[in-house]
DNA sequence: GTTGAATGGTTGTCGCTACAACTATTACTG
DNA sequence: CAGTAATAGTTGTAGCGACAACCATTCAAC
């Protein structure tokens, strides 16, 4: 028995939306990273590793939460976090409760970096994305988002965050 | 002289849009590539310039072009030319007016390998935004990506693409 | 309370991408 | 019509991420 199933193709605004998009997709990250290689010295992912912690309680996060809240496999993470540890921006210790955990904290330096990284990329932010669209889109774009992670993310695993670093000195 | 710049933090509703269309842009180009390497054993970048070749008079265009339309570095694309020339499914000649300038084309293979690929992508594609969102929604999300596009890519050279892969024997 | 399975992490290897260096052709400039 | 600059592309190297293999600890079963 052959089965043949015919494809639904897009029609002209949905083809114009997604290929928009896509666009998006291809050039945002790309953006991103660039600012924030050429003035911190930080991948985004890195990046989003540090601002993870520093919204975490006593700037510390298990291994396996972190690579949830950061989409990142463990071994991916397991790296990142060395490299970071190298640079004096993270310390890793073993978890008191469970022997096999690994938990990850920021440094004051990492912190410091956090607070002095975060403007910058901000004002990036702003400048490609919040910026250029009204109030109304803002709106539009956070229901949009929100039904395209409802497939995507279920848990919401990846909503935490991107809060605010004041100058203050506790964060 | 000390020049002290106040950062613009994000209110409410600027944050919760941008971590939303942070955390999908972290997720959705993985399961794009994740289907194409499953369903088809290309990355969707692969795909992608497969797809951007077959929309091409000729199926044919330069790397330069090529280049431009994928988002891609010259040397970037060049090695994943060459692996898909490996692999029979595109080819490259010198141009004929430009002696610098070197040309992919599609193969027959290439072109089969398109068409048969496209209809599970969309199906991905409809799956996770299309499907998801109201008409209305989508009409918005053409309209923010728009916008957004206007600083990331101002001469649209990604908005090519996505066309229909009919069963017909002349594309 | 052992045994087997599941959880939590790390390390090693391979493939892909960015960057730099290089070659070859064409376009400017006097 | 030289000589220089700009364009078009390839190749080599280094770094990051995916995947597999591995070790240690905890949980579950009986």
């Amino acid at each position: 028995m052959m089965v043949v199933v015919t494809t639904r193709w897009l029609d002209e605004t949905q083809l114009s939306a997604w290929v928009r998009l896509a666009a998006v997709l291809e050039l945002l990250p790309g953006v991103l990273d660039s600012q924030l290689r050429r003035d911190a010295g930080l991948t985004h992912f890195e990046y989003y590793v540090l601002a993870m912690l520093s919204e975490a309680p006593d700037h510390t996060l298990r291994m396996t939460s972190l690579a949830l809240q950061t989409n990142a496999t463990l071994p991916r993470l397991s790296h990142v976090v060395k490299r970071l540890e190298d640079r004096g921006l993270v310390e890793r210790f073993p978890c008191p409760e469970d022997a096999r955990a690994t938990n990850a904290r920021l440094t004051p330096e990492g912190w410091n970096k956090v607070r002095e990284t975060a403007p910058g990329h901000v004002a990036t932010v702003r400048q490609h994305v919040i910026d250029v669209l009204t109030p109304e889109q803002l709106t539009q774009l956070n229901a949009i988002a929100d039904s395209i992670l409802g497939t995507l993310d279920p848990d919401g695993n990846l909503a935490a965050l991107y809060h605010r670093y004041d100058a203050s000195p506790e964060g």
